[in-house]
DNA sequence: ATTATCTATAGATCTATAGATAATGC
DNA sequence: ATTATCTATAGATCTATAGATAATGC
């Protein structure tokens, strides 16, 4: 029955791709560690001879799709040296981030139960979100360095925030005008009455 | 050990309230029905006098917080004829909203885990957040009733999202962040470079 | 001999129900 | 007599552990 240590080492790295997938689809508290081993491929007890814990599991595997997650959005925003801000919203706001929650982005299905974590939880969310911060600030317009960082803290917002509420949705349609009404406002904002006064 | 029909009625209101509290604290998995009903007062097997299962108290828990934020929505708006949506954006993207979350928004708190529940609590909340669309779209900015429906959705992405992630910081400096940017990006974005190429 | 995995289970927790209890309301 | 609540528990599920098993690697 005993693996050779490169195979345990496989092993491993399979239970944290499950894992990223199953607590992405159900939430942290919907899936538990005996189904995680079943889709892994593997049986409940050898579980905890890789992890000390279902929550160092959770902390692990978070790890790992916040760092896949800032990644991504550096290779798209850097493949698109011309317009990277609408590469990025291109590749977030899409119906396929809205269906896909397992293999979606890991803020759009878990962050409102980071909270509910430890501080381990709390802070590699964190460090990912602003981040992606970071790489928003790049690539946004505005004039200033304050004037771009205050921009892409409201976009991540409206991006991250979009795709929840599109997720909530009950109709395809109204998920789709979440998301195009998100992309259109953050590439070119419609008047917002406090400059050009040219009403009726 | 009965209860007059008029406290019958009051335990069930009861059990609402607290369930709504405790829900948009913990998730709805993060908390059983006996320790809601003890929090209410009550005992575990009384419940199931009141509602046939946790999953119909989960929605009719939804259906009143959602009715509730909406008609706090309209107040705000109301309360301030001359800056509606600045009273509104006042009120949502505040510290309070970010810290309290057991009297916090319902969307910032329990939107990620309704996809996983069945169709009533979908309903229930795609039914809120169009209710808060169509609050927004008489107060945004925009010259035709399109731009201001997607100034609306928009806006709502952002307003929801920020708090959400917010909530995920693990230090209040950078919540605040969240909730500043955004709230100034609604009201007075910044460039775009979309127009007004000024510079240098 | 070491160790990764498996089988089996302990102990805790959770939803839901059954039957008893006692106060209400016809 | 009806019924809202309480006590007690059945049955399912979940995390974690103990001990057995068998293949690896010194």
């Amino acid at each position: 029955m005993r693996v050779s240590r490169e195979k345990f080492a496989e092993n491993r790295e399979k239970i944290l791709a499950v894992a990223g997938e199953l607590f992405r689809e159900k939430g942290f508290d919907g899936i538990g560690v005996a189904d995680i081993m079943k889709a892994a491929g593997l049986t409940h007890g050898g579980f905890y001879g890789h992890f000390d814990s279902k929550d160092e599991l959770a902390c692990e595997a978070s790890k790992a799709l916040v760092a896949r997650s800032l990644e991504r959005w550096k290779q798209v925003a850097a493949s698109s040296p011309e317009q990277p801000l609408e590469a990025l919203l291109a590749h977030y706001l899409s119906h396929r981030n809205v269906v896909e929650h397992a293999t979606g982005c890991v803020f759009a299905a878990l962050t409102q139960e980071v909270s509910r974590h430890g501080p381990e939880m709390q802070s590699t969310f964190t460090g990912g979100l602003i981040g992606l911060v970071e790489v928003l600030e790049d690539i946004v317009p505005g004039e200033t360095a304050e004037d771009r960082r205050r921009k892409a803290f409201a976009s991540l917002s409206a991006m991250v925030g979009a795709v929840i509420l599109a997720r909530a949705m009950d109709s395809s349609e109204l998920s789709q005008e979440f998301l195009a009404a998100t992309r259109q406002e953050l590439t070119a904002p419609s008047d917002t009455g406090e400059s050009n006064k040219n009403e009726a």
